[in-house]
DNA sequence: TGTACTTTTGTGTACGTGCACAAAAATAGA
DNA sequence: TCTATTTTTGTGCACGTACACAAAAGTACA
């Protein structure tokens, strides 16, 4: 291992004292010319890597964040986002931070105008955002650029505004992976039923209309003529989805396969189940509980994991050094994506970060 | 978040000094009953979790750890388990280790009995290994055991010994998933070609052991009449390999599918290739640099990995605190597997740890 | 009861960094 | 040239932990 480099060091090598070169570092001012520039001539030289940990130790400063998602429920997708992102606050336990969740109804869009507009009058450092309505998003990222709050993207990202970063799948990948995963376990050329989310009027879903181009493009490009059959669904009014499916299924007798690129996969694989169904091959999205239960009991074929929890841990983790070093960030994440099947998911949930010991 | 408990807290609470609690979280002796009750007392109440990067600050302490794996060359497996090692110790940057790298030739036992004998003698604080022969293993650990020096395995664990920890993946699992996976992609009840690695009598290699075995139950479990057949193959004589696998070809062409059980699969993949040998689907071990490049042209449809970064940052990681806080450590690791496909390969790499800065 | 020794306990310093404050240097005004 | 003011610089403390050392308490024996 190289020595490591301190600031003490810096300093001695630049001929000022320790004070200055932290003057410098975080451009903190009443720092002349000359001695600033002795001080960043040095830290060209060496490769100085501050240690967060020990930082954190004395920083007195609080932070305060906001993490704003979709509402959820226990076991969800955005559960695990929260999760990670708590996950990154115990990591560095000694950064004073005061979060605050403020979660919309993804269906309703007038609640996250509501709590979107709450937040643009809220007083904060950084701002942690997972998109939905995309009108809206764009609303609040410009009034965080004027105010000049930095934020984050996970789940996805929005190309009209300049986030600090984002943390996201490749929502076009993952519809050419679902593509391929499904084609390579039905017979050539069958049809293939692709859950329809039927929203409330909305110009969203960006991540939904990636995954079907990615999809689509999949099929053409790789000369598969598959037929798609679009198979009704509303995640607003469940009650109706019962009704969507037999009406379907009534019509189509001849579906090897069905993908479903939201996290609502299992509704699907539990009317197969229920309705005895069987050899119907699934592709679906999101280790959510009913999910990873119907990949256990052999329902679902494919899971298709997006590591929500990395996305949170890593975007909190991200914010953290920008807020303390305001180091440049990488702006684009795109993330690991988990192909998981009954084998393996048992693996995927079991080691949680940092809780080694037993 | 929750008030952190501090040392000087449960001194306060316990009526004592900090030094004295210092003295019973570290067992060094030298308090009373009394006073060592009074702070077990009080530790089993609070939830203290002491933090390793300050603890390794004031850290006085060198450790002497020594990795002992199989030889590899760049962008193979082996290599990867390094890098995580290596990434736990830059992630601790603080706490002063030595540590000795021993490798062994894999495939001649009288090099791994050599420098296990090396390593039996060697003074160390604790040791990671990368078995391959078991016997030779067993004997080193039985050494580490009287010497009570605590060991850790990567890649794969040894029953008859007694780990502090093993970070390995269920290779029984593997075994069904490869199952699973290339009888979902290949025509029901077709032959399947094994890839056989003949090896210079040991009485070793156990995971390959566990792979099989557990290929082949999932086959006889899920009713699957496909035969086998096996594909010779040496590692240790690589200008053989040629000659095995043409011979193999000419005597059957009504090959739709391959597994390989160990990381060589480009080896056959490169040989479809150059004989144009198509439509043979292949399921593979390990992200190595020719796999992921097989892999990414669709030579391989799907690669399994064992994400032996995270094997070796974990273990390497679980040693450190375990030296430094002598806490109980959970035993059994099964790690994630992962399946990639040529979507998915390239955010696989992406994300390093500890490298989110641009 | 006093002395010598051992065990137990408390205190102080170091680690690397942030930050407050004091000291020193530079500048401005007379 | 002297004083007042501003800018620049250096020093010292705090954070939570490990560990060395000194102080205190306890024990043994004459």
């Amino acid at each position: 291992m190289e020595k490591k480099i301190r600031i003490k060091d810096i300093a001695k090598m630049a001929g000022v004292s320790a004070g200055t070169v932290d003057r410098v570092l975080h451009n903190r001012g009443n720092v002349s010319d000359e001695a600033r520039k002795a001080v960043e001539k040095v830290i060209e030289q060496v490769d100085y890597k501050p240690n967060m940990h020990v930082s954190s130790l004395s920083l007195k400063r609080k932070y305060k964040i906001v993490v704003t998602t979709p509402q959820f429920s226990r076991g969800a997708y955005w559960e695990s986002m929260h999760n990670g992102i708590r996950n990154a606050l115990e990591e560095y336990e000694n950064i004073k931070v005061d979060y605050y969740v403020l979660t919309y109804n993804q269906y309703d869009i007038y609640s996250c105008r509501e709590i979107f507009e709450k937040i643009s009058q809220f007083d904060m450092d950084a701002l942690i955002i997972g998109p939905t309505f995309k009108e809206e998003t764009i609303d609040l990222c410009n009034k965080m650029d004027e105010r000049e709050i930095p934020y984050i993207f996970v789940d996805s990202t929005i190309d009209e505004t300049s986030p600090l970063a984002f943390f996201s799948a490749d929502h076009y990948t993952v519809g050419r992976l679902i593509a391929h995963l499904i084609t390579s376990i039905i017979p050539k050329g069958a049809n293939i039923g692709l859950l329809q989310a039927v929203r409330t009027g909305d110009s969203s879903a960006n991540t939904t209309i990636l995954r079907k181009r990615g999809f689509t493009d999949y099929l053409t490009e790789e000369k598969k003529n598959n037929r798609i059959l679009m198979i009704p669904f509303s995640v607003a009014r469940p009650e109706d989805n019962e009704r969507h499916l037999s009406s379907f299924f009534k019509n189509h007798d001849d579906v090897p396969g069905i993908v479903v690129m939201n996290s609502r996969g299992s509704i699907v694989s539990d009317y197969l189940e229920n309705n005895s169904i069987k050899d119907v091959k699934m592709i679906c999205m999101d280790v959510t509980t009913p999910n990873t239960a119907a990949l256990k009991k052999g329902k679902i074929d494919f899971l298709i994991g997006q590591g929500p929890e990395y996305q949170g841990f890593y975007a909190m983790k991200t914010l953290l050094e920008y807020l303390i070093f305001k180091n440049p960030v990488k702006v684009e994440h795109y993330m690991q994506l988990d192909i998981l099947t009954s084998e393996t998911i048992d693996y995927y949930n079991e080691l949680k970060l940092n809780q080694l010991r037993s």
